[in-house]
RNA sequence: CGGGGCGUAGCUCAGCCAGGUUAGAGCGUUCGCUUUGGGAGCGAAAGGCCGGAAGUUCGAAUCUUCUCGCCCCGACCA
């Protein structure tokens, strides 16, 4: 054990139905996955959090690389002048926007924005590279941290500095632009649902919900057991706005010069906070196994005298090591009991409980986190020559189990209907999504909002039949999936 | 930005209303011994300028003002 880990008491989590977001707070600073820092509105995330990062980062990262994109780094300081050349940009974000006003002891000529988004230092260079259609598409992604002066913070679901990734890519055609901001919001979606085990609803945002500046918006939104959405990914096709406002240029195959048409995407950590609402239990994390950064981990079970159960954990845990496995050792001076709660608070998918009766019989305890206490198939004995499969088999079941609890919440909470009452009545009661036939008229989505508190979270095409706004019965255009969201 | 809570030991909190020896408890931590298959037992020990500042007072954790920060519910939110 190289990490010290200061033991914690699960009986200070309440219940999860009872009150979420005590809950929330409570796992994920028990679990040791964020501290509080002296930052306001900042946590440090420590390295059970980072692992999680890290794998969604190395998974979602394989999936751009896959679809043809690079990644690189730009810089975190940009110059007034830049940030505010694109107006609906600037507008959206100055008021969340924070400054470098000094250097040293220096005051500086032009204030530096942190930057809160990179489309406009990116852009910026994206005019100096590009010059002919034969420089097209640039498809470049960046992994960064960004600064955003939020009043009210939450680990992961918001806070003032976070972790993301950015992507910005540069077209010839509006056609490429929008195919770019598709493809992306599908890589987005079957990551969101195959790796962080999170069903969501993908689909266009309307006018209101729309990024600063862009054409369009699209983005993945996953429920929370509180019946609240959660914008977990968000895809945005950006048009010219951004390579007028940035003079990005080129002479296309027709002689013509145009501006390019430019995308950007992101998703940060919040999916984390997101996977940590879904798939939690009252006992603490129940992490999905491609997103664990411990897959399985090893309690030995010791008695005085006999303590042949650590090397033989450690031999096993060694052998999965070299088989792909990330497990761990707990060998710590504790009670087996103790370590339990521990790691089950902790996320950790699968436990390996091995004592001088394994030993003797050559079998480990094998437990699955995403199981309650004493269910029939929560412990199983696995002789030691098939813990590779039974384990590869195991973190693929718990994978699927989580998805499918997750995504059953989300059927059993999505409500389509095309009366008005019954509508307005579900998005009150914070039942979940609710989809309707709907207008698209700002209006009509600003009186829901002030009736209900509900948004309109993603927007799909028509179906046949849906003609008039289940909100407000003028001609339909759109279905929509209305919630309240965070 | 509005409303409501709260800052006292590493953690959870009591004490504050009605100011008065040396500020408490449980848990955790350290050491010793016994234990170890779902949060162990006994013994000993360490640990706090009561968030900060300024007032009132003979005397402030306690009263007053200001300030910093945290949590919850709204508003806002790319």
């Amino acid at each position: 054990m190289s990490e010290a880990l200061a033991p914690s008491a699960v009986k200070e989590i309440p219940p999860k139905a009872a009150d979420l977001s005590a809950w929330y707070t409570a796992v994920c600073l028990k679990a040791q996955l964020v501290s509080y820092s002296p930052v306001r509105g900042c946590v440090v995330l420590r390295p059970h959090g980072f692992g999680i990062w890290e794998a969604l980062q190395r998974q979602l990262d394989a999936r751009f690389k896959a679809t043809g994109h690079e990644n690189a780094y730009f810089p975190l300081l940009i110059p007034e002048s830049l940030l505010i050349r694109e107006a609906e940009h600037v507008e959206g974000f100055t008021p969340e926007v924070a400054w470098v006003t000094q250097g040293g002891t220096e005051p500086l000529t032009e204030r530096l924005a942190i930057r809160p988004t990179s489309e406009a230092m990116i852009g910026t260079m994206y005019a100096q590279w590009i010059e002919s259609y034969r420089d097209l598409p640039i498809l470049i992604n960046q992994w960064a941290n960004v600064v955003r002066w939020e009043k009210a913070t939450r680990p992961f679901l918001r806070t003032m500095e976070f972790l993301w990734q950015e992507g910005h890519t540069a077209h010839a055609t509006a056609a490429e632009g929008r195919e770019e901001t598709l493809k992306i919001l599908e890589v987005y979606r079957e990551f969101a649902e195959n790796v962080a085990a999170l069903p969501v609803y993908a689909g266009r945002k309307s006018a209101s919900e729309r990024f600063p500046g862009a054409v369009e918006t699209f983005s993945i939104e996953a429920l929370m057991p509180d019946g609240k959405a959660l914008q977990s990914g968000t895809s945005h096709d950006l048009g010219q706005n951004f390579g007028k406002a940035y003079d990005i240029k080129f002479v296309d195959a027709d002689g013509q010069i145009k501006y390019a048409y430019t995308t950007s995407w992101g998703v940060s950590w919040r999916m984390i906070g997101g996977l940590i609402m879904a798939h939690g239990d009252d006992r603490g994390l129940r992490i999905p196994p491609k997103l664990a950064p411990i897959e399985a981990v090893f309690v030995p079970i010791v008695r005085s005298g006999d303590e042949r159960a650590v090397a033989t954990c450690k031999e096993l845990a060694d052998r999965l090591s070299a088989a792909g496995f990330r497990v761990k050792v707990d060998d710590r001076d504790e009670q087996p009991g103790w370590k339990y709660s521990e790691w089950d608070l902790r996320g950790v998918p699968v436990r390996v409980e091995i004592g001088p009766r394994d030993v003797d019989a050559q079998t480990a305890v094998v437990a699955r986190r995403d199981r309650a206490k004493g269910d029939a198939d929560q412990r199983r004995s696995i002789p030691f020559a098939e813990l590779e499969s039974a384990l590869r088999a195991l973190l693929g079941d718990i994978q699927t189990s989580l998805f499918e609890q997750a995504q059953r919440f989300l059927h059993e909470h999505t409500y389509a209907t095309a009366d008005r009452s019954e509508f307005l009545e579900l998005c009150r009661s914070r039942a979940g999504m609710v989809d309707i036939a709907w207008c698209e008229r700002p209006q009509c989505e600003a009186e829901i909002k002030a009736a209900t508190t509900a948004t309109t979270r993603v927007l799909r095409d028509l179906q046949p039949g849906d003609t008039v706004c289940t909100a407000c019965g003028e001609p339909a255009k759109a279905r929509g999936y209305f919630a309240q969201s965070y």
